[in-house]
Formats: C-alpha cells, sequence, structure tokens
DNA sequence: CATGTGCCTG
DNA sequence: CAGGCACATG
C-alpha cells in the first residue's frame, strides 16, 4: 500500500518465498529497501512526534536541539522551504549577503529587543540551523526536490507556527500519536510531508521565518566567531560574517562610548597615569555592573512578556527597536561572540591572558554559585551539568559533578541560566581583568597595553555593574591594589563572595519566575504540553528522521498516523540512574592490541581484514563484570547533560553537518526508576506516556574524550562555547588552536583537516563502530564514512564497516529475542511491563559486546531502544508471530526507526586515540 | 552493476 | 567477525 514494504510483501512476496525455498531461508528481510526502515521511520514518526510536541516552541526552542525534519504535515510547504533555501544558498553564493545581512540584523535586533529570550533560545537552534545550510548541498542531493538544507526551517516554522498559535500546533499537524504507538502502527504512516504539496500558504509565517532564520544566523555567527566549521565543511559558510562584522562595528562603535574610557585607559596605558586609570576603570566597571543588572532584569522581563506573548504574537516578532537596546543586548548575550567571522577583529585573546588566579577564582565562584542555585532549584541544575564540562580550564574533577539527574531541568529555566552563567562570567572576567590590567598597569603598563585594545575589540561590551556592592568590592579592591600592589586572594575571594551573592540572588529569582512561567505556558497549551520535556526527546528523534525523510522522497505519500490510543502504550521509561553501572567505570584500560592489525591488507579478494578485538574474551569480560562494576561516584548521573552534538541526519542522509548538536542542557528526562536486576515488571500504574529519553550524550568517562571532541567538533564546541563566558569561550578556542574567523575549508576534509590515512580498519575502529552502535543500529555507509574520517574508504572497506553493523544487528536482535522469550517463559504478561534495568543481564550482555571497555556511558537512548526492541520482540512472540516467516521484519523496522544521531565528537581524531 | 541487507556458516 | 549467498532497489 503506502509503504514500500507492502509492496514487497505482496506481490514480490510470493516470488520471493519461492525462491527462498531454495535456500531453505526464511528471509525475513533479505533484500530489504536499503534505507527502507529509515525511510519508513522518518516519515512516518517525524510528523507524529512533532505533533507531539507542545506546540513545538517551547521544546524546540528549549531544546535547543535542531529539529529539521520536523516539519509538521501540515507545514513546511516546500516552496517555503525552498525560499527559504533559495535564499540562504543563493545569498551566499551570489555575495548578497550583505542584504541578508541587513535583514537579519534588523530582525535580530528586532528579536534582541523584544525577546531576548527567544533569541537566547533560538541561537541555539540557529548554530545548528547555520551550519546545516553551510554544509549540506552535497550529501543532500539525495532529494532532488530541494537539495539544500530542508533542515533547519522547518523548525522555525514550527517555532513560528507555535507561537502564532500555540494552541493549534497540534491541530494542524496530525495529533500526535504516542511514539510507541507509531513504532507498533502497522505502517500506516502518512507522510506526505515532504512531498511539499501541503504547503503552499506563503503567510507571514514565512516571513517571520526567514527572518527568524536570519535572526540566528546572525546570532549564531555572532557569537561564535569560532569558523563555523562544518565537519564536511561543505559548501558554503556562514553567510553573515559581514552582517557579523557589521554588527560588531556598530557594537563597538556604540560601546566606544561606554566602554569608551576602559579602551582607552587599554590603549594609552602607557602613557596614562595609573591613578587616572584606575579612576576611570572603576567607574566604566561600576557602570558596566550596573548595567549588567539592568540587562538582566529588562531580559527576564522580556521574557515573562514572551511567554506571556507567545499564544498569540504573530508579528511581534519584528519591531525594530532602539539600537541601543540591541547592542545592550548583544553584548549581554553574545558576549564573546563580537568576534565575527568576519574576521575583522583580531582574536580574542584577553580572557586567555588572564592569569590563573582569576580562572581558579572564577571557578570557585562558578562552582559555589552553581551549588547554590542547585539547592534553590534543583531543577535547574542539570543545565550546568551540560555547561560545565565545557569549561576548558575548571579541573574536570571539581566542578563537573552532575547534579541530581532526576531533577528535571526547566528548560526555559536552563536557558535562562545559562545566559546568566555567562554574563556573569563575562562580567568576572572583565572584573579580574580589570583588576589585573591594573595591577599590571602599575607594576607594567606595557602588558596591560597589549591585551586591553584587543580585549576591547572583542568584548566591547562595557561591563555592567553588578550591584552596588559588587561595585564596591571591586572598587574596594582596586584601590587596595593600586595603593598595595598585587590582589591579595581574600580580595579576590571576597569579591567571588559578593559575585555569588548577587548573581545567584538574581538568578534565583529570575529563574523563579521562568519557571513559573514555563510551567504556567505548558498548562496553557494544553495537552501537548503534558509532556513537553518528553516529547521534545521525541521530537529529536523525529526531526531526524523528518530530515532523512526529506531526502529522499517518500514513495508513496502515507496518511498521517493516527494516535492510536491506549494501543501499545508503554509506561514512562525508567530508565534512569539505572544506568549507573554501566557508566561507572572511567578507566579506560589501555590495551595496546593494535599490534598486527594495522599490517597492509594484501589485496587478494577474499582476505578477510579481521579487525577483531580480541583483547578480552567475553568470558573475562564477564567475570569482570560479574564481580561488579565500580562506578564512580560522579558517573552515576548518566543523563548529565552534557550536551550531545546532534547529527542531524544519522543515517539516511549524508550530511555531515555536525551544527545540529544542541546541547540539551535541559533534559526532560523523568524520574527513574532503577528496575531491578533483569526485566523488571514496573507498576502498572506507571504514568503511561512513553518518552523515550532524550539522547542525551553520554556522559564521557574521560573528560579527554569531550575535550577531543570540542577539537574535533567546531560546533559542539561552539555551542557549548556559547553558553559560557567569553573568557571561557576564547581559551577555549585558543586550546583549539583554530582559526576563530577561519571559515569552513572548501576542502571537504571530514573533519578538522582530518585526512583519511588508511584504508584499514583496525580494532579501534571496530571498536568505535560498536559505541557507535549504541546510537545507530542502521547507519547508512554514508554516515559511517563520515564517522570515521581517518578511513580513506573504499568499497570494500566501506562493505567490512557495514558488516560489523550488519553483525552488531544480529547479535543484538539475538539477544533481544533470547530475553523477549526468557520474559514470557517468566509469565510476564505485559510487554509494557518489560523494562531494561541497567543491572540487567541483557544490559551487561549488551555492553560486554559493544562496550567492553566502558569507553564510553551508555547513551540513554540506547536503553529506550532496547527496551523497545525487547517489547517488539516479546509482542510479537506473545502473538505467536514468531511462527511467520517474517516476523522480524516489522521488528526491524521499528527499530530501525530508532536511530539517534551519534554524538559529533565521534568523529573526532582524537576519538579512536580515546579507545586505546 | 553497485549497494544494501539479512541469513548462515565457519 | 568475515565469507558468501540470495535478494532488493536505483
Amino acid at each position: 500500500m503506502s509503504s514500500e514494504e507492502e509492496a514487497d510483501s505482496h506481490a514480490p512476496y510470493s516470488d520471493k518465498l519461492l525462491r527462498k525455498q531454495k535456500r531453505a531461508r526464511q528471509r525475513v528481510d533479505a533484500g530489504e529497501p536499503r534505507n527502507s526502515y529509515s525511510t519508513l521511520a522518518t516519515n512516518g514518526i517525524a510528523p507524529a512526534r512533532a505533533a507531539l510536541m507542545s506546540g513545538g516552541l517551547y521544546s524546540a526552542i528549549f531544546e535547543g536541539r535542531q529539529h529539521f525534519g520536523l516539519f509538521g504535515p501540515g507545514y513546511a510547504p516546500a516552496e517555503m522551504l525552498n525560499e527559504l533555501l533559495g535564499r540562504t544558498t543563493k545569498q551566499d553564493d551570489n555575495g548578497d549577503e550583505a542584504n541578508g545581512g541587513v535583514i537579519a540584523h534588523r530582525v535580530l535586533r528586532d528579536i534582541l529587543q523584544s525577546r531576548n529570550k527567544e533569541l537566547l533560545l533560538s541561537s541555539d537552534n540557529n548554530n545548528v540551523l547555520a551550519n546545516n545550510n553551510n554544509d549540506e548541498p552535497k550529501t543532500e542531493k539525495r532529494s532532488p526536490e530541494r537539495p539544500c538544507s530542508h533542515d533547519s526551517r522547518p523548525d522555525l516554522d514550527n517555532a513560528l507556527l507555535s507561537l502564532e498559535n500555540p494552541g493549534n500546533s497540534h491541530a494542524s499537524p496530525p495529533p500526535a500519536p504516542p511514539s510507541s504507538e507509531n513504532l507498533i502502527a502497522p505502517k500506516p504512516e502518512p507522510e506526505d510531508r515532504d512531498s511539499d504539496a501541503q504547503r503552499s500558504s506563503p503567510r507571514p509565517l514565512d516571513v517571520k521565518r526567514a527572518r527568524v532564520e536570519n535572526i540566528v544566523s546572525t546570532m549564531r555567527s555572532s557569537p561564535a566567531p569560532q569558523q563555523p566549521q562544518v565537519n564536511g565543511c561543505k559548501k558554503r559558510k556562514l553567510y553573515h560574517p559581514q552582517q557579523h562584522d557589521g554588527a560588531a562595528e556598530r557594537y563597538g562603535t556604540s560601546h566606544s562610548s561606554s566602554t569608551h574610557t576602559v579602551s582607552d585607559d587599554s590603549e594609552d596605558d602607557g602613557e596614562r597615569p595609573p591613578i587616572q586609570q584606575k579612576l576611570v576603570e572603576k567607574n566604566a566597571l561600576k557602570s558596566q555592573l550596573r548595567t549588567l543588572q539592568e540587562q538582566l532584569a529588562e531580559m527576564h522581563e522580556k521574557y515573562v512578556q514572551l511567554c506571556n506573548r507567545v499564544g498569540k504574537e504573530s508579528e511581534t516578532v519584528d519591531n525594530d527597536g532602539a539600537s541601543s537596546d540591541v547592542e545592550q543586548i548583544e553584548e549581554s548575550i553574545p558576549k564573546s561572540e563580537p568576534a565575527s567571522p568576519a574576521k575583522e577583529l583580531p582574536p580574542p585573546l584577553t580572557n586567555t591572558a588572564t592569569p590563573k588566579m582569576f580562572s581558579q577564582v572564577m571557578n570557585q565562584m562558578m562552582t559555589a554559585k552553581m551549588h547554590a542555585q542547585a539547592v534553590g532549584h534543583p531543577h535547574l541544575q542539570p543545565g550546568f551539568n551540560g555547561t560545565l564540562p565545557m569549561m576548558p580550564h575548571l579541573p574536570p574533577t571539581d566542578h563537573m559533578h552532575p547534579p541530581h539527574p532526576q531533577i528535571h531541568l526547566n528548560s526555559a529555566a536552563a536557558m535562562y541560566l545559562n545566559v546568566s552563567q555567562k554574563l556573569f562570567l563575562e562580567q568576572e572576567a572583565r572584573i579580574k581583568e580589570a583588576a589585573e590590567q591594573q595591577q599590571n598597569n602599575q607594576q607594567i603598563r606595557p602588558q596591560s597595553n597589549q591585551h586591553s585594545p584587543q580585549q576591547r575589540q572583542l568584548g566591547p561590551t562595557p561591563k555592567p555593574p553588578l550591584s552596588s556592592e559588587l561595585a564596591e568590592r571591586l572598587d574596594a579592591l582596586r584601590v587596595n591594589t593600586g595603593s598595595v600592589g598585587p590582589i591579595s586572594g581574600a580580595d579576590l575571594e571576597g569579591l567571588a563572595d559578593v559575585l555569588k551573592n548577587e548573581i545567584t540572588a538574581s538568578l534565583a529569582t529570575l529563574i523563579d519566575s521562568i519557571v513559573t512561567r514555563f510551567v504556567h505556558q505548558r498548562r496553557v497549551l494544553g495537552k501537548q504540553s503534558e509532556a513537553a520535556s518528553a516529547a521534545a526527546d521525541k521530537l529529536n528523534k523525529d526531526l531526524m528522521r523528518a530530515a532523512r525523510l526529506i531526502d529522499r522522497k517518500s514513495p508513496t505519500p502515507k496518511p498521517p498516523e493516527r494516535q492510536m490510543p491506549g494501543m501499545f502504550q508503554t509506561p514512562p521509561k525508567p530508565f534512569g540512574p539505572l544506568y549507573g553501572p554501566m557508566n561507572g567505570q572511567f578507566e579506560r584500560e589501555l590495551n595496546p592490541e593494535q599490534s598486527e592489525a594495522i599490517s597492509l591488507v594484501v589485496p587478494s579478494r577474499k582476505k578477510r581484514h579481521k579487525v577483531t578485538d580480541t583483547r578480552i574474551t567475553p568470558r573475562t569480560v564477564s567475570r569482570i563484570l560479574g564481580e561488579g562494576v565500580r562506578q564512580s561516584p560522579e558517573s552515576k548521573f548518566p543523563e548529565s547533560p552534557s550536551p550531545r552534538p546532534y547529527t542531524g541526519l544519522p543515517t539516511a542522509v549524508a550530511i555531515p553537518n555536525p551544527s545540529l548538536h544542541e546541547s540539551q542542557v535541559f533534559s526532560p528526562y523523568s524520574p527513574f526508576f532503577g528496575a531491578g536486576g533483569g526485566l523488571a515488571r514496573s507498576p502498572p500504574a506507571a504514568p503511561e506516556r512513553e518518552s523515550p529519553p532524550l539522547p542525551h550524550a553520554p556522559v564521557l568517562h574521560h573528560s579527554e574524550l569531550l575535550m577531543s571532541a570540542h577539537h574535533s567538533s567546531p560546533d559542539y564546541l561552539r555551542q557549548h562555547a556559547r553558553m559560557h563566558a567569553s573568557a571561557l569561550h576564547q581559551s577555549q578556542m585558543m586550546m583549539d588552536g583554530q582559526d576563530p574567523h577561519s571559515d569552513c575549508n572548501s576542502t571537504d576534509l571530514p573533519y578538522d583537516g582530518v585526512q583519511p590515512t588508511s584504508s584499514t580498519l583496525t580494532p579501534m575502529h571496530l571498536r568505535k563502530a560498536k559505541l557507535m552502535f549504541f546510537w545507530v543500529r542502521y547507519p547508512s555507509s554514508a554516515v559511517l564514512k563520515m564517522y570515521f574520517p581517518d578511513i580513506k574508504f573504499n568499497k570494500n572497506n566501506t562493505a567490512q564497516l557495514v558488516k560489523w553493523f550488519s553483525n552488531f544487528r544480529e547479535f543484538y536482535y539475538i539477544q533481544m529475542e533470547k530475553y523477549a522469550r526468557q520474559a514470557i517463559s517468566e509469565g510476564l504478561k505485559a510487554a509494557e511491563d518489560l523494562h531494561v534495568a541497567g543491572d540487567s543481564e541483557l544490559y551487561r550482555v549488551l555492553n560486554l559486546h559493544y562496550n567492553r571497555n566502558n569507553h564510553i556511558e551508555v547513551p540513554s537512548n540506547f536503553r529506550y531502544v532496547v527496551e523497545q526492541t525487547l517489547r517488539e520482540f516479546f509482542r510479537a512472540i506473545q502473538g505467536g508471530k514468531d511462527a511467520e516467516q517474517s516476523w522480524k521484519k516489522s521488528i526491524y523496522k521499528v527499530i530501525s526507526r530508532l536511530d539517534d544521531p551519534v554524538p559529533e565528537y565521534f568523529k573526532s581524531p582524537n576519538f579512536l586515540e580515546q579507545l586505546e
């Protein structure tokens, strides 16, 4: 019928069977359409999930992930997409950037003024989006219709839509059926969405969308001076460098007045008398602090307003506000962003230069702050987790304590926190710098001169005053410094305390209000809101799928999926901390087994390159595991929001678009109930919404992984960086050694300039592939290639890699079937009662197989997938379907839809090394 | 024909 | 895991 499946199953099937008989094989699926799984999945689910999302706005925005594919069935008219795309591309190509830039500018401004919050939120998304735009074209060829990124737009659309009519979101799109249903649903999936058909109304929405896009891109570019390097660095670069520049310039100019003093100081340092400088600085700082504070308040206010408006607002989006406001906002928000890709600004050296002392203090402060917040707003904490890891100079150990995973983070709050945090950090950095500067000036003027100018440029933003107290503190400090000399630790500490208090206080208020708002909003949104967070999770996946969908046109449009009430609702997943056991170990054992693996392969046709990882025999492993897995306290929180780089299209589309990643700080993770070992039964009463856990980035045990990830994945870095103080940001950049201004290179180097060096897949690659299996069960070869940038692919090794995954799947399904049967034999009646605990046998086996050395924490989604798979098998077996020849086929299909994007850090050249 | 996928077997 | 085969799709 609608799906290809049907096609084969019917007519062809008979033939097939006949043939099969020859071999006596019951081919469940031999020859399934290549990507049939993914395709189907994509189409069907995406819409549903999208719908699920509450209004999309919140989820989309808050989640910060990029959901490209998400077109509600009803929206995202092809035209719109085309328009957008066309615009984007063309402009880029033509060099119309200027126009775009201008527009973007305006939009940006508007947005900033009217809705800071949105901006913030969207900025994340934007990043992703922008990235997409940048790279995709090539890979995307698949979809003739629209070669370019279909991606980002949809999100925007949704967001816009939601904004316009919050309540409608579900209306237009098909009702969002619970994911589980989709899964189960035989297949009547409707998928017309990508066929453009429906969308043909160029409404204000489009305009808005366009605007938003521009804004976003602008924002994005600005904040992330780091070039938008897309791993594949496809063709396009950011197109707003100019805008950015313009903005920066503007910004600089306008600021100059305010910041003037400071800048002058820095520049003229040498000549000016220290005292004068001090005074000037002091004043400047004071005013800046104040400004900052005000901004915070302002932002909050705006946020609130925004929240209120969200429902109705359709036009508000654009308001041209005073440039001044914009500037302020800019300052506060993208603080480090000033550096535009354009490169007019010199690379930021500023913060980096700061002595360790400062950083330490900052760290301290941050930590304290976090704790305080955590106490006050437990649910918010998660947001920080994501961010923390990102701080380069912070010692991983101290700062990374993930807050309790269970805490549900309010996304809105999180966003705010991030912003606040950023501001805070920035401010701190500035203050410190200033202090330091003074010190230096007094002692050695030349030094200060050197970096101050740059500072200025980079962060022209005046430092707003935090509070009078703070200002006083600073002043005192300064005075002391001036007269006494070096700043004492005590002083700094005091300052830190003050700052902490200040910020904490303001943040607390802010957060509270935000949370309240958010909650309220959700309520308003209605049912969708129900599981905004949960929905968000799904959304991600859906989006991904949708994206895929877009790439390939669906053979036959399928009718929209309908909810099948109650059909197979699965209980909320009890995953959670359960993971603990698995994650815990960080130690990565070094087992250099590679010895011979690298031997050159002689091109003899059938030679097998065995890459098998022999290092540990399964038995050994099991033994070890049996002995108990130790987990480090820190790793207990699987959900730690370490942002997970999100790749838009997991499988089908080979788009090396690193941008996706949205860090998702919010983990709408629902509370986890630890299930006992093995298959546990959950109380029937369990809330029924089944929301797949968000695809969170698993927490890597080694900070190095993260770091490496950063190196390799600019996007990833960017995203995180965005949330941190510019200082951090900059320092990171420096660490990376990347030129912030450099755009994506025209070269298509996979990543970071990593070039394929060998065509031989080593045991390490195998290991990596296994780890990847946690995210993707059905990766396309294109995706695989993307994730193995160091491999020079040819047919053989590509096939080998593909084969690996085939083998992985085989193993996986065998286990699933086995455990499903076991559950049945144990008398389990309801599939919903099947749960996979972190300590279950099944889980252990799987972990052993794919993650022997616990190199990474198993992503929560994998657990979800496992559970779903298990349930599918369970149901099938229970229903006697296993008697049918291809009974597994349907299961495979379901599972194939559950692929998630593989974290960007897998592309990192360093990743392999980490796996030793 | 190239690719992709599954099933079996070694 | 890898080989091979059968089968599917573009």
